[in-house]
RNA sequence: GGGAGAUUAGCUCAGCUGGUUCAGAGCAUCUGCCUUACAAGCAGAGGGUCACUGGUUCGAACCCAGUAUCUCCCA
């Protein structure tokens, strides 16, 4: 066997096994189903730490579930994006030399299907890297057959029963995509601006004017009035008045609202109801024409009369000179605002004033915020439904309505003003023939609605959709579903409509439980990201630390929703990780083959009850970090009993001396320990415990260690635990002393207890002398009443130990260090009494606190009595 | 402007119901080791005013109030 851990070969090789197996296959049957639907990454997208964390976190939860007795099924699939993937086909299609203004709908559209089945299943190879163990037989599109077909009802069915609308509203345009966004696809960040202080002059020629400061001073041609606030006494008397917008000369009225801050700027407003949401609910208020200057890329329109075909933020720099020189431009000066931009293309979002399709939120949301307040949806971690919740209770109108072509298409058709929703253009046709009366109506007569819609319109529905392949027997089995694991950046995006969606159409919720995984950030905290290219290369990770390596240290430090500062170290800590557990395989399996009948002695008997009753509480333990989804505590739980207590202390205390062979019973108790801890480890690091319990099992004659179940919790005997733990002190404090002292490893020392009458010592223990003189070198003289001559001493946890050295102790330090201890002792035990004798903790505390502060005093009391002791000596 | 979270060892973070599993882990540092599974290792060690100020309590890293600093979300 190889010194070294070999996870390529190995993960490759395993993974096959599962998947030939059909392992990671589930139908319904009589278990209890498990279900996770994995957020469906970005059909175009490739792997990065953000995917890994949460397909790490889904398999673990899901290889759990099928270990402990659930019929676990895992679903994945990909999302059309359609923004993204539109504008990666448009690039590409530019790199041909094609524009996508020269393709019809049906042949762009031929190019980004062509894209897709080239790159759209490279994300899902590369989750299979990272052992993911979805039923791959269930993988689903947003826009495969069944997909689509559920989004197209869903949008009628929500037509029908009226809540869903089209409508000419103020919504968020993205220039450079040039298409309409919803309010949770636009991004806010603080950045450095410009307000331009701008006189308008009266328009009857009187001198002087009102100055309005504006960040966008390309838009002043599109103004239709100048507004302060009412109660303004610097404007008292100028409403009603005309001004004129300079350059253009043409007369808008000054007018008053409350809504106006006299605080900002010069408390005069400028206002653009075509380009602004609230100047356009003002226009509303004060009966204001929208005038829109701006053309669907950005760029000034006819309309203006000025810099017609100019780009807005080229424009902003070339009407200064024309201000200047036309002697209104007061001054400038720079702040900071927050300007919203595009999610997916960056562009600064424009608001625009245009015709497009909402569904009505209020009504859906209501069910979904009750959910989620009565924990019929349980948020992981919970504070998360105060964000929820304050969305939820602001919830506006969702514009669904996309002008793309990369998407599902609206079911809608046009014939003269009406509109005809419908599955099918023949359901549209006869709709309109019915209303129209007119029978000779053909379905080319129908217009179909350019647009496609949302992304998320599908996303929405995806719990649902992809159990939507047959006559409902999957749906009725697996849904709802168990958990969702997720991001929090996308609780509205996505969350929150899923949580609507299920509650409109099957009254109930989609999952029982969110977990929300944190933000993978780099060392200097930035989130990660493409654009900035700080993320690393998934896959040259799992290259050189191994599947497991990688999932161990991108769980190691990931709690629940908080950040997780991405380090490579911890995934070279996993790799060390799996490179101890090849190793203790190694060990374990070259005691097979030397195993004697003798029966094992009493230290080895102490060593086989002790690992079994320990795994019994880890076990126990680690369920209950499961049940609250406390995994990277459980991770670390599994890391520290595998290195300190299986390795560390179990391995090494039942080596036999070298030449010797081992009792068969340890061997087993071993092979058997390693089994459980595989079992226990397995969901976390699925590769290296598969190979070790095959290289440990004859792996024919056994089911695979990821379908089998995995030991539970049991009753820990925690007398027995307590003297281990003694145990080991003395140990430590044994290998200390040597070390202190430099003696050699060859060289035997006599070791004695001091007798106590309150509690046995090690000498009553069962094989504590057998395992001492076996892991430290020492002979075990047992009891003694008082200090032996010359012997340097020392406290276990509990008791006064001597050990014979073979030099002579430095007394002078050694009394200094006694001191030391006893100070500490003395203010413990004062502190302890101290409590105890406050007749108020007596009365308030619970009898079980007061009885352990109880025994606190007494283990103090000994202690410092063993130090007077060991102190008086010297 | 509204809200959420954070502040614990040099670094990254745990710390659940307030009480010996309460001051912990990993990494880093220091010391000694090529010990017949593992130098991707072994055996040890040092390191903290739990941001600050008050309060509640018999008892506070933990609860409350305020202050400071930071991060994020929403407008």
């Amino acid at each position: 066997m190889e010194v070294h851990y070999n996870p390529a070969e190995t993960e490759i090789r395993i993974y096959g096994r599962w998947l030939e197996k059909g392992h990671f296959r589930s139908t319904p049957d009589d278990r209890p189903p498990y279900t996770i639907v994995m957020p469906p990454p970005n059909v175009t997208g490739v792997l990065h730490m953000g995917h890994m964390l949460n397909n790490t976190i889904q398999d673990i939860l899901i290889r759990r579930a099928r270990q402990t007795g659930y019929n676990a099924c895992w679903v994945p699939g990909t999302d059309h994006a359609s923004i993204a993937t539109e504008a990666k086909v448009v690039q590409m299609l530019r790199q041909q030399g094609i524009r996508k203004s020269d393709l019809s709908r049906e042949q762009f559209l031929e190019h980004a299907w062509k894209w897709k089945e080239k790159y759209g299943g490279i994300i899902l190879d590369q989750l299979r890297r990272l052992g993911a163990s979805c039923d791959w037989e269930r993988t689903a599109f947003t826009m495969d057959p069944v997909r689509s077909q559920a989004v197209i009802r869903a949008f009628v069915d929500l037509y029908r029963r009226g809540k869903l609308y089209r409508g000419q509203r103020m919504i968020q345009w993205d220039p450079e995509a040039q298409t309409v966004l919803s309010n949770e696809e636009v991004l806010y960040q603080s950045e450095q601006a410009r307000l331009y202080h701008i006189c308008y002059r009266w328009a009857d020629g009187q001198p002087g004017g009102i100055v309005i400061a504006t960040q966008r001073p390309e838009t002043i041609m599109a103004d239709t009035a100048v507004c302060v606030h009412p109660n303004d006494p610097r404007y008292a008397g100028l409403v009603g008045r005309e001004v004129l917008i300079p350059l253009i000369e043409k007369a808008i009225p000054v007018i008053a609202d409350e809504y106006i801050d006299p605080d900002f700027g010069t408390g005069a407003l400028k206002v653009t109801p075509a380009h602004d949401p609230n100047d356009y609910e003002l226009g509303q208020r004060h009966g204001l024409d929208v005038v829109d200057c701006l053309t669907a890329d950005g760029r000034i329109s006819e309309v203006a009369g000025i810099l017609v075909g100019m780009d807005r933020f080229e424009a902003r720099e070339a009407i200064r000179p024309m201000l200047e020189a036309a002697g209104v431009l007061v001054k400038t000066e720079d702040y900071t605002t927050n300007i919203g931009r595009s999610e997916r293309t960056r562009a600064v979002v424009e608001p625009r004033l245009s015709l497009q399709w909402f569904v009505h939120m209020k009504d859906l949301a209501a069910p979904a915020l009750e959910a989620v307040e009565n924990d019929s949806v349980r948020f992981i971690p919970s504070h998360f439904k105060n964000t929820y919740r304050h969305w939820m209770e602001n919830i506006r109108d969702w514009c669904i309505s996309r002008q793309l072509w990369w998407g599902h298409r609206i079911p809608a058709w046009y014939l003269d003003d009406e509109v005809y929703v419908a599955e099918t253009v023949e359901e549209a046709l006869a709709l309109a023939r019915n209303k129209t009366g007119r029978q000779d109506l053909i379905a080319s007569d129908l217009r179909q609605e350019e647009d496609v819609l949302d992304t998320w319109f599908s996303s929405w529905l995806w719990p649902m959709s992809v159990f939507g392949g047959d006559d409902g027997a999957d749906l009725r089995y697996y849904f709802p579903t168990n958990t969702l694991v997720t991001g929090w950046d996308i609780i509205f995006l996505w969350v929150a409509r899923m949580v609507m969606a299920s509650y409109e159409w099957h009254g109930q919720a989609p999952f029982a439980q969110v977990y929300f995984t944190g933000m993978v950030r780099d060392q200097q905290r930035r989130k990660m990201s493409k654009s900035l290219g700080n993320s690393p290369d998934a896959l040259k990770l799992i290259d050189d630390y191994g599947a497991d390596g990688v999932r161990f240290g991108i769980l190691a430090s990931a709690p629940a929703g908080g950040d997780l500062l991405f380090d490579e170290k911890l995934c070279a800590q996993g790799r060390n990780f799996s490179n101890k557990l090849w190793n203790a395989l190694r060990l374990v399996r070259s005691w097979k083959d030397q195993t004697t009948l003798t029966e094992p002695n009493a230290g080895d008997a102490l060593l086989m009850r002790w690992l079994e009753q320990r795994l019994n509480g880890i076990a126990a333990e680690l369920e209950q970090d499961f049940s609250q989804f406390r995994l990277s505590e459980a991770i670390k739980l599994l890391y520290s009993f595998v290195w300190d207590d299986y390795c560390s202390f179990f391995l090494e205390a039942a080596k036999p001396r070298s030449g010797q062979a081992i009792p068969a019973k340890l061997a087993d108790s071993a092979q058997s320990g390693f089994l459980q801890i595989c079992s226990l480890l397995h969901p976390f690091m699925p590769f290296v415990t598969e190979e070790i319990w095959q290289q440990l099992c004859d792996a024919e004659a056994v089911e695979d260690c990821m379908v089998t179940p995995c030991p539970s919790g049991g009753p820990v005997d925690e007398v027995l635990q307590a003297q281990v733990v003694e145990l080991r002190e003395v140990i430590r404090k044994v290998r200390e002393l040597r070390a202190r002292h430099r003696i050699r490893r060859e060289e035997s020392l006599p070791l004695y207890v001091l007798r106590r009458v309150s509690h046995p010592t090690l000498e009553q223990c069962d094989g504590a002398a057998a395992l001492l003189e076996r892991t430290c070198g020492v002979t075990w003289l047992g009891l003694v009443d008082e200090e032996p001559a010359g012997a340097q001493a020392f406290l276990g946890l509990r008791d006064s130990y001597y050990l014979q050295l073979p030099v002579t102790v430095d007394t002078a330090a050694e009394r200094l260090r006694l001191e030391e201890e006893i100070r500490y002792a003395e203010g413990f035990v004062q502190s302890v009494r101290a409590k105890l004798e406050n007749p108020r903790f007596a009365q308030s505390a619970p009898a079980d606190v007061v009885e352990r502060e109880q025994r606190k005093l007494q283990d103090g009391l000994s202690r410092l009595q063993a130090l007077k002791e060991q102190l008086g000596d010297r």
